[in-house]
RNA sequence: GUGGGUAUAGCUCAGUUGGAUAGAGCGCAGGAUUGUGGCUCCUGAGGCCGUGGGUUCAAGACCCAUUACCCACCCCA
């Protein structure tokens, strides 16, 4: 028996009726803020990845899918969504439109990493993307496009979280001061922060360990060493969200994992899910276009882990519609009603009538059955009796109540019964 | 990469300190109803007890190894 690869997942039914629901759900909603599909390929170059994203990171570090074509170039399974919407923003000069521009995308995403609640080596993200402008309306626009998403699912008990960390004007004096400051307290610091503190100072407001909690309560915080543009920005933010009735935590320690961000971060998170609680995380990445193509184009933008959205949807006992059922079932008794049906079934489709029959050779009390359970509407029988009259039973299966009905019409019939 | 937990029918799980022919509920199939679903009742099919080794007169239970899954660390969606 050959499985399935670890960290991956087989979505079969009723749950794919679940990720068709949500997909539609947030379909819905990025049209209506006026956002448009864009759709990249799911492997690129590796050093696309290892430029956007940064060298540093865990990701490029230890967590990329990499392996060499056959042209001996390095091909990446993509483990986010923005490095290849940017290129893709870039490679097809659409900075050359009026802007801003809005792209959602959905699809899967490759990390190497041990499997756990909420974290899948495949698993799937749908998210947003705005470019060219640096409005902090747009920063509150995403947002918003975020927590309306949670709110018609009927999502409920969500954090916002936002901070601003800053830009290659302000971040560097702020590192500088938060490394002397760890420096300072470096013993009181757990193994994996110490070596943070040259690497990447700013994971170290993330750690959970409660000795190191205590350090960073006495931190220097980012939001205390802004310069003019990111503060007014960040004030900006918060005014736009109480505005639209948005509420948020400001939270100093949010820093995001990925290089490119700069001024707003945010996270959106559900303590009930465990370790991996956070449903969709964001920020604005004005670097990351001249990282990739030297081209100096603002972006912000989320990603929702789908996977994680299903399990908090679980959680908070949210059931989601599956409405399966069939217009007819047909039933048939003996060899030559199964001709006679087989006909008729197709006839049902083709008229746009959704139509079922059986192939299991099973008896009429379970065709019966299997009709119920496939929640039909009516149920054709067809037997002896009803070829010699050419009168087909209808059932109705709400009522229980039948008419015959001439087979000759009896697509034209039913058409008009449903 | 590290730690902990779990593994018995399609599913959810029982299975005592080692001593059965390995069970239940649900689901599935057939029947009660010679051609009619839901409710009820009856019957049936379905198991290398994750895999490999060991201890023992005897292993689904105990020991070792291995694999898979789950959870957690790291980090993120």
């Amino acid at each position: 028996m050959i499985n399935a690869p670890r960290g991956t997942n087989d979505i079969l039914p009723p749950q794919s009726f679940k990720w068709n629901y949500i997909e539609s759900k947030a379909k819905y909603i990025f049209d209506l803020y006026n956002y448009d599909e864009i759709r990249t390929p799911i492997f690129e170059y590796t050093e696309l990845f290892q430029r956007g994203i940064g060298e540093e990171t865990d990701i490029v570090e230890k967590e990329m899918y990499t392996f060499e074509d056959k042209s001996k170039r390095s091909i990446t399974l993509r483990p986010e969504g923005t490095a290849s919407v940017v290129r893709s923003f870039l490679e097809n000069k659409i900075y050359g439109k009026a802007q801003p521009t809005k792209y959602y995308y959905i699809g899967p995403m490759f990390r190497y990493e041990r499997p756990q609640s909420g974290r899948y080596r495949q698993f799937n993200q749908l998210g947003i993307e705005v470019f060219g402008s640096q409005d902090p309306r747009v920063d509150a626009e995403v947002i918003a496009v975020g927590m309306h998403y949670m709110d018609i699912l009927g999502l409920e008990d969500l954090s916002l979280y936002i901070n601003s960390i800053g830009c290659p004007k302000c971040r560097p004096k702020y590192l500088k001061r938060l490394k002397d400051y760890l420096n300072n307290n470096i013993d009181k610091l757990c193994e994996d922060c110490k070596r943070r503190i040259d690497k990447n100072p700013l994971r170290v407001l993330d750690c959970k360990n409660d000795r190191c909690q205590k350090v960073i309560d006495g931190a220097p915080k980012i939001i205390d060493y802004l310069c003019d543009e990111c503060e007014v920005h960040f004030d900006n933010l918060k005014e736009n969200l109480h505005n639209i009735n948005i509420d948020f935590i400001i939270d100093p320690g949010l820093v995001r994992g990925l290089d490119y961000y700069t001024k707003t971060a945010f996270e959106v998170k559900y303590e009930g899910l465990g370790a991996q609680d956070t449903i969709f995380g964001g920020g604005r990445y004005d670097r990351l276009a001249e990282e990739i193509g030297k081209r100096d184009v603002p972006g912000i933008g989320f990603a929702l882990g789908v996977e994680r959205l299903l399990l908090t949807l679980k959680k908070q006992g949210i059931e989601i519609p599956i409405d399966k059922s069939v217009d007819i079932y047909l039933t048939t008794i003996g060899k030559k009603a199964e001709i006679a049906s087989f006909k008729l079934l197709e006839e049902f489709r083709r008229r746009g009538i959704k139509a079922e029959i059986d192939y299991m050779g099973r008896s009429v009390g379970s065709q019966m059955k299997s009709a119920d359970r496939m929640n039909a509407t009516y149920t054709v029988i067809i037997g002896e009796n009803e070829l010699e009259n050419k009168k087909a039973t209808v059932r109705n299966m709400k009522s229980g109540k039948e008419q015959e009905i001439d087979i000759d019409n009896l697509v034209k019939s039913i058409e008009k019964m449903i």
